[in-house]
DNA sequence: CGGACAAGCTGA
DNA sequence: CAGCTTGTCCGG
C-alpha cells in the first residue's frame, strides 16, 4: 500500500503527484525537531519521489552527519524553497500514515519522543518494497454469540476464565477482516500465526513480517505489535490484557492496550480486551461480557488458602503442615518465595497478626526510632498490635536461599532453586523447584504452585498491588491446570496460598473462580483515591527533575506530591489534562525521566 | 545526539 | 596568550 500524497494540489492534470519537499522527522533521540529537505531531482525519472509517503525511511545530511529519519509530511510549506539540502537517500517503507499519527498521539500521551515509538513501528530489516497482499481464506464465523456479541459494536471487555478457550475469539477478530492479534508473549505469537495459517488465514509474526501487515494481512505479535502497520484494519483483540507486559517499562512508558484501543477508535473497528480479571482500565473503556459463570468457575484453578496462623506447627517456619503434605504428594511444584521490592513485612509475635496500616492497609515497617511507617502513605503510629496490644513483633522476611535450605530439610529430598541463571536442565530434573515469580515463567506444566508469603505481594505498597497479585495466581493456575475437567482435559492440582488474610478479596475471587466482586471494589477504590484509570499519574525524576516541576507550577486541576526519593508526582484528573500540562513546559537541560502511569507506585 | 563555537581556566 | 576543558546552542 502506498499513500497518495495528501493535501498536494489538484493542478496538473496527468504528472504523477510526486511531492517536491519533505518534512523529515530525524532518528536521534534527543531531537524532537523536524526538518524540510528537498526531493532530489533525479528521484523523479526513477520512480523514487513517488514511492515517497508519510512513515517513508530515508537518510538525511544533519549537522554533518548521515541520519535515519521518517518522512512526517509531503510538500510542506516552506519559507525559501532554494536553501534546503536534498535528501540522502531512499532507506524503504516505513510506517503507514495511520501509524505515524497513532505513534505522535501516543508520544503525547505519555511524554516522550515521538521517534521512539516510531522506532518500534518501523521494520526490522529494511523493506524495498511491498509485495501484493496474500489471499486470504473467506472466514467463517465461528457458531458462537459471546464472539458475534464481542465483535458487534465497538468492542468488549471480555472476561474469559484461565483455562478458557481464546480461539474462537481469534477467529471471530479474523472474520472481521485483517486482524491486530496480541499476546503477552512472542512464543504465543508465534503459535498463533502456525494456526491461522493452517486455517488459509494469511498472518504474521511482528515484527518479523512486518511487511505482510503494510500489504494487508493479520498480524500477531506482542507488546510491539499494538504499531504494527495492518492493511485493511478490521478487529483488535489483546489476549490477556491485564498483563503488565504490556506496558513499556522505559520512558516513553507507552501502553499496548491503550495504542490499539485508539487504533480501533480511529479506524471504527472493535476491540475486544480479554482476560480472566479485566482490568479497571478495560472496563471503564469497555463494556463488560463474561462467558457464563458455570464454565467460567470449571476453568479456573484449584485454590487451597492456607492461614499460617492456624497452624502451630509451621509456626517460626515458612513451611506449614498443610504446605509440606501438598509438596510431599506425588508430581511437579514449584514454591514461589517472594523477596522483591523493600516491603519488609512484620507479624506480631505474640498473635501472629500482620502489621498492617489502619488507615490504608499497606505493610508497615519500623523507622530508626521504632515507630511503625506504612511505606505506601506515610502514615505512622506507636509499636502495638492493633489485635492483641502486644509490643513484639518478627520479621517475616525470608530470603529465597533459605526457604530452599528448610524446605531441603522437610522434605528430605533436592530442592532446587530458580533464579534468572538456574539452567533449564535444572529445572526439568527437579521434582521440587523454589523461586521468586520468575520460578512461575522458567517451568512448565506443574502439578502444584505453593505461594509461601503471598501476603507480600496483597499489601506491597504499591496502588496495583492486589491485581498484580491475582495476576499471580492467574499464571500459577496456568501452569496446574483447570479445577473441573474442561473439554477433555482432566482437573489440575492445587495453587495452594499461604496467608494471613485469607478474606482478602483478591483470595475470595481466586478460591471461588468469580472475580467480580472484586474487580468492582477495585474500581471503586481506584476512584476513591485518584488512580488510573480515574486519574493520570506521572514520577518525574532525574537531574532536571526539580526545575521542570518549578517550571510546571500549578495549572488548574493538576496536583504534584514530592519529592519523595527525588521524584515527584504529578496527578491529573485525565491523561488528555495530565499531557497537556506535561506538554506545556519547556523542558529544563540535564536528565529527565517522565513515567506516565508507571506500574510501580 | 554530536559538532561548533564561546567562555573560562591554567601554566609558562 | 596558546592550548585545553567545559558549557551552551542548534541542526533544514
Amino acid at each position: 500500500m502506498s499513500n497518495p500524497a495528501p493535501g498536494t494540489p489538484p493542478a496538473s492534470v496527468d504528472t504523477p503527484v510526486c511531492p517536491r519537499t519533505v518534512r523529515v522527522l530525524p532518528d536521534v533521540p534527543a531531537i524532537s525537531r523536524e526538518f524540510v529537505y528537498a526531493v532530489p531531482g533525479p528521484w523523479s525519472e526513477d520512480g523514487r519521489a513517488e514511492q515517497l509517503a508519510v512513515g517513508s525511511m530515508v537518510r538525511v545530511e544533519l549537522s554533518g552527519r548521515r541520519v535515519g529519519g521518517w518522512v512526517t509530511e509531503l510538500d510542506p510549506d516552506v519559507d525559501d524553497e532554494v536553501s534546503l539540502r536534498p535528501l540522502a537517500k531512499l532507506s524503504g517503507v516505513g510506517p503507514s500514515e495511520d501509524v505515524v499519527e497513532i505513534c505522535r498521539w501516543a508520544a503525547h500521551r505519555w511524554s516522550g519522543a515521538t521517534s521512539s515509538l516510531l522506532g518500534t513501528a518501523s521494520p526490522p530489516k529494511m523493506v524495498a518494497r511491498l509485495s501484493p497482499p496474500r489471499p486470504s481464506k473467506p472466514q467463517i464465523m465461528p457458531d458462537y454469540d459471546l464472539v458475534a456479541e464481542a465483535f458487534a459494536d465497538a468492542g468488549a471487555a471480555l472476561r474469559i476464565p484461565p483455562h478458557g478457550d481464546r480461539w474462537p475469539f481469534v477467529l471471530g477478530a479474523v472474520a472481521q477482516g485483517n486482524a491486530l492479534v496480541l499476546v503477552p508473549a512472542l512464543h504465543q505469537a508465534a503459535t498463533l500465526v502456525g494456526r491461522l495459517r493452517q486455517r488459509g488465514i494469511a498472518a504474521g509474526l511482528y515484527p518479523r513480517d512486518w511487511a505482510m501487515g503494510a500489504a494487508g494481512a493479520t498480524m500477531v505479535g506482542s507488546r510491539a505489535a499494538a504499531l504494527a502497520p495492518v492493511a485493511g484494519l478490521g478487529a483488535v483483540l489483546v489476549i490477556d490484557e491485564h498483563d503488565e507486559v504490556y506496558q513499556e517499562e522505559r520512558a516513553p512508558t507507552w501502553h499496548a492496550r491503550e495504542i490499539v484501543a485508539e487504533r480501533a477508535r480511529r479506524a471504527g473497528v472493535p476491540c475486544v480486551l480479554a482476560s480472566p480479571m479485566p482490568t479497571p482500565e478495560a472496563r471503564h473503556a469497555f463494556p463488560l461480557l463474561s462467558v457464563d459463570r458455570r464454565t467460567e468457575r470449571a476453568a479456573w484453578p484449584l485454590v487451597q488458602i492456607v492461614d499460617p496462623r492456624t497452624d502451630d506447627a509451621g509456626r517460626g517456619t515458612l513451611w506449614t503442615t498443610p504446605v509440606v503434605r501438598a509438596l510431599q504428594r506425588d508430581g511437579r511444584v514449584a514454591c514461589v518465595v517472594n523477596r522483591k521490592g523493600r516491603s519488609r513485612l512484620m507479624s506480631c509475635a505474640n498473635c501472629d497478626e500482620l502489621v498492617l496500616c489502619n488507615e490504608c492497609g499497606g505493610a508497615m515497617r519500623q523507622d530508626e526510632s521504632g515507630t511503625l511507617v506504612c511505606a505506601s502513605m506515610g502514615h505512622t503510629r506507636p509499636l502495638v498490635c492493633l489485635h492483641c496490644a502486644g509490643t513484639t513483633m518478627k520479621n517475616l522476611r525470608i530470603g529465597v536461599s533459605r526457604a530452599r535450605e528448610e524446605l531441603e530439610a522437610l522434605l528430605r529430598e533436592p530442592v532446587a532453586e530458580v533464579t534468572g541463571d538456574t539452567d533449564d536442565k535444572q529445572v526439568e530434573q527437579t521434582r521440587v523447584l523454589v523461586g521468586t515469580e520468575a520460578v512461575l515463567h522458567r517451568a512448565s506444566h506443574l502439578d502444584a504452585v505453593v505461594f509461601a508469603d503471598f501476603d507480600q505481594e496483597l499489601v506491597a505498597p504499591r496502588y496495583r498491588a492486589a491485581e498484580q497479585a491475582l495476576a499471580m495466581i492467574v499464571r500459577a493456575g496456568r501452569l496446574v491446570g483447570p479445577r473441573g475437567p474442561v473439554g477433555a482435559g482432566a482437573a489440575g492440582g492445587p495453587v495452594v496460598v499461604q496467608t494471613r488474610q485469607p478474606s482478602h478479596p483478591v483470595l475470595v475471587a481466586a478460591e471461588s473462580g468469580d472475580v467480580e466482586s472484586w474487580a468492582r471494589g477495585e474500581s471503586a477504590r481506584r476512584e476513591m483515591l485518584g488512580y488510573p484509570p480515574f486519574a493520570a499519574l506521572a514520577e518525574v525524576s532525574g537531574v532536571a527533575a526539580e526545575a521542570f516541576i518549578e517550571a510546571l507550577g500549578q495549572p488548574l486541576g493538576i496536583s504534584v506530591q514530592g519529592p519523595v526519593d527525588a521524584k515527584w508526582l504529578v496527578r491529573a484528573p485525565s491523561p488528555e489534562a495530565l499531557s497537556d500540562a506535561l506538554a506545556a513546559v519547556q523542558r529544563p537541560k540535564g536528565r529527565l525521566r517522565i513515567s506516565v502511569d508507571p506500574l510501580r507506585l
